[in-house]
DNA sequence: ATGCGGATTAAACAACTGTTTCAATGATTC
DNA sequence: GAATCATTGAAACAGTTGTTTAATCCGCAT
């Protein structure tokens, strides 16, 4: 092996245990030396090839988002083609399985959810660039089903309540264990959750829109 | 003033300040001392007070738990002389308000956040104590509004949809700063917000279970 | 006044943290 | 084959961590 294709395997194995260890852990709970000894490197490997231990958090970020992307091509989530239906039950279900996959996509999660508990300077990129696009995309979608006339701060208050449905198994997940377990023990289990919480938000929004339509 | 008051107050403005810091920047990330130059005492009261580090944690956690429930009485959400729309209004309305609350409450649902993403020992105590009766209480309320005849793990979604909606300003409120800031300005918005998870959350029960009505 | 005992203090402790140093290594280039 | 240079390794560094020690303080009963 060439030493180029070494510094890349070196490296690229920093990047996921830290990955791994920040996820489960978090920053400040995560040390180098737990990094280095779980990817099989020296202590100095991490200051050799990321300039600190913020900066590889930084990176690791960063190469949480392109394998989370790469997994689940989010150009999905716009195909505009689909009817509403299918695209506010397809969006559901992507975010769902993205919150509770347990391989590379749920330590993504995980590390989003640290993000959102101790923001750093990254989480603004993060919202500029995956999250705002998608919320525009609700902001276009919603008015299929709960009509026009609404004020924009109720279309986002309705977008909260779909995303929130699906948060709550992750950022409440050792409650949700604890209390309900069925609600997600098998895949079965999940994708029913998924489809309950699409049927729950569309009876919401269709009822929520027809008595709108009564009232105007 | 005695040593028994000079105790006491030494005791409790630890316990404050332990409180906000844990809340705020969470355990790893609090020192001893950031506690203590807080709190204006010496580094070795938090050890002469409280065993460790750890043991004041578990110590501040229950503290916050006895003010969450001495500002907002628990015994209200199950008062059961009100017809089922007003109670499902009322405890929406009181858990979003806590998770809201800028004062003491507030640092409450900020440690609770952390206790659900980094579980302790204490966590089991918090869910068997606090969070099961509640649970428990919405199992029976719910089939008022979808009827009977569900599986009981589906009841269980709908209840994580509830509470989903409410938590989502909390556990994502940096993104919800970002993207919708008009949902949790001022208290009017907030009290807006309340409104329209209950009336989300009951358009979609009562349309789900006149769904299932017409099937059985 | 005296001595008792809890409360407070400054100082030190040992362990751990992120980071740096510098010599050894080993493949690549001339 | 020697020089070059990125990479690795062990050790050390300086700062911070939670915790402990031992001396001091001070109200209070005797």
């Amino acid at each position: 092996m060439s030493q180029l294709d070494e510094q890349d395997l070196t490296r690229d194995r920093i990047l996921q245990a830290a990955l791994e260890s920040f996820a489960e852990r978090g920053f400040k709970a995560t040390t180098v030396r737990d990094i280095c000894s779980q990817a099989g490197v020296n202590v100095a490997s991490v200051n050799y090839y990321f300039r600190s231990k913020e900066s590889l958090y930084k990176e690791a970020l960063v190469y949480s988002f392109k394998e989370a992307d790469r997994k689940y091509p989010p150009a999905v989530l716009v195909s505009e083609l689909l009817p509403p239906e299918d695209r506010l039950r397809l969006f559901i279900r992507t975010l769902l399985l993205r919150l509770m996959d347990d391989g590379q996509l749920g330590l993504h999660a995980k590390l989003m959810a640290r993000e959102l508990a101790d923001p750093t300077a990254a989480l603004d990129y993060v919202v500029e660039t995956v999250m705002r696009p998608r919320f525009k995309m609700l902001r276009d979608l919603l008015p299929h089903f709960v009509g026009e006339g609404w004020h924009a701060a109720d279309i986002d208050r309705f977008i909260l309540s779909l995303i929130g449905q699906c948060l709550v198994y992750r950022h409440a997940r050792p409650m949700v264990e604890r209390l309900c377990p069925g609600t997600m023990a098998s895949p079965d289990a999940i994708d029913r959750t998924a489809e309950v919480i699409f049927q729950f938000s569309l009876a919401a929004l269709r009822q929520l829109g027809h008595e709108k339509g009564q009232k105007a």
